[in-house]
DNA sequence: TCTGTATTTAACCTATCAGTTATTTAACCT
DNA sequence: AGGTTAAATAACTGATAGGTTAAATACAGA
């Protein structure tokens, strides 16, 4: 089922995750949302510098969310979603968490399953 | 819009993100998704001490993706699944990269974007 | 080939993270 | 009250993240 191409790191969507967990790095994305773009260009609005841009878009390529192309003297970054799909599969497993009311899941879970691990003699209620 | 509920942390996304990038948490939430579970279930299973455990689940619930509730000495934990929910909103918006073909959406950004900012003519200014 | 531009890499600094052991707090049960 | 269990907190440690400045690399153009 999973295509696994983990040939980037180990645990990829961990490393999805760890890399979208910085703002900066979402602030890229979504300027590579509108299409694809040099370095400079990413960084300047970001009132990053060169080397944290680079450093910032390492990590987006070692989570596959972008990758680099040179072009003439310089780098062109474009978003790469294949991560963006994983991760919304992950959370997809959750949705029904939210989907329907909380109440409902709830009391859904509370039938379920009684009692998790912990007996239930305190149970009042 | 946006409920807002940043009580807990300033920036909400960025709390959830780097919650999830560690894959202790997310199979404390794996295992929470059963159902609640007192702390010392969640750690054993995982071969967590008690202490990692707590530190976890404070992330967890930092995050806004864990309550814990006192039941006699017990500390009962819960999924609570609305920073999941905003994270699917936040990925909604790169759906499109995935949705079609990825052929397509850069023909599309092309198109749209002649030139991102590479500008190789603007040197000559 | 020399020069300027774009970007990366190296070396370093500080803060945060995930884990540890030891101690403390909280609630239960006699 | 005393003892036990559940969990949190404190204090410490090694690893990693994000930033810096300075040097190196890659390409383009005269």
């Amino acid at each position: 089922m999973s295509p696994a191409p983990d040939r980037l790191v180990p645990d990829h969507l961990s490393a999805t995750l760890s890399a979208l967990a910085d703002p900066t790095r979402r602030a890229i994305l979504a300027r590579l949302a509108q299409g694809p773009a040099p370095v400079g260009s990413l960084a300047a609005p970001l009132g990053l510098s060169l080397p944290a841009a680079s450093k910032h878009l390492t990590v987006l390529e070692r989570a596959g969310l972008v990758s680099r192309h040179r072009r003439a003297q310089w780098r062109d970054c474009r978003l790469e979603a294949a991560p963006l799909r994983e991760l919304a599969g992950w959370l997809q497993t959750y949705r029904r968490f939210w989907d329907d009311s909380m109440e409902r899941l709830h009391a859904y879970l509370e039938q379920l399953q009684p009692q998790p691990d912990t007996d239930q003699n305190h149970r009042g209620a």
